[in-house]
DNA sequence: GGGCAATCATTGCAGGTGAAACAATCGCCG
DNA sequence: CGGCGATTGTTTCACCTGCAATGATTGCCC
């Protein structure tokens, strides 16, 4: 029969690793903030604009329209982030930092850079590759997405 | 306040990255074969090792424990594995692959080798680098984490 | 031998997830 | 201007997930 490798196979790979790497930077915002991956993401994307729809975080950034919608309750419930509605477009809400959630993200955007690079540290000389191989494979065309059930993410 | 990249963070690029190579290959067999991506790891660990207890694959693969044990009785409901318990410790479920389910890793196994140099391939001179860096993020040792509830996965 | 902690697989539980259904709103075309 | 398809965000649904509790079995130490 096939004698299969799994260790050593290139997309389980790299689903271990980053859920190692995530997991790693989560356990620090988490314990301190109490927030999770979609909402860290949602908060990281907010720095940056100043005003976004839940679309717009739905198109830039790598998760689910209903996925947004929830991290963005549970943030507004812990007073990180403020939703209303536009009032050019009543379909759109207008998401904004708080002044809590920028307090946090002065606090997390600085632990997230010294992490990513320790991480790139641990690659040395590879790191460069690495970097522009991650970049090769984000701006390939996207395979039209489908999903199935619950939780489960990589490989 | 704060600016942060996302799109430029480390641990989000390899969170999308993987997400976007395990999903294109876990189209194939979900398609053809209707598995998941957890009884995908548990067949083609099932493929190298010919009887093996659930503890066994969830040490080796990076699966939670009950995820193992759900994915073994969802290969076993459709005919690609077969349980029984181990005779020389009762504690112990050995798993092994039914005729069906070598058939079933008999088509996988090069399709799974096909995306992999698919994917090697686009990266081009990088490739070599990117999977020592992937070495790299796994033979690490790991950070001893503080553990903590709720879904979230990556980045 | 006999009790008892340890090991293993399963399951109960709380909660997160994607897809699809839904309600509200907008833009367009006649 | 008015209807109607399209867009947006939320919610429903079915299911998956991790953790902790459980039940069964073993190995060890006295």
């Amino acid at each position: 029969m096939a004698q299969f490798d799994l260790d050593g196979f290139l997309p389980y790979q790299l689903a271990v690793a980053a859920r190692r790497v995530s997991e790693a930077f989560a356990a620090r915002y988490r314990n301190e903030f109490g927030i999770s991956i979609p909402e860290w993401r949602v908060v990281a994307h907010l720095s940056q604009e100043r005003a976004v729809s839940v679309r717009e975080i739905h198109r830039r950034v790598d998760m689910d329209k209903s996925k947004v919608s929830r991290a963005a309750t549970r943030l507004e419930e812990r007073g990180y982030v403020a939703k209303r509605t536009d009032p050019r477009d009543g379909r759109l809400v207008e998401l904004t930092l708080t002044e809590k959630g920028r307090e946090m993200m002065n606090v997390l955007a600085p632990i997230a850079l010294a992490y990513q690079s320790e991480v790139l540290g641990r690659l040395g000389a590879d790191a460069t590759a690495f970097q522009g191989a991650l970049e090769t494979l984000l701006t390939e065309n996207h395979t039209p997405h489908a999903e199935v059930g619950g939780g489960g993410r990589d490989d």
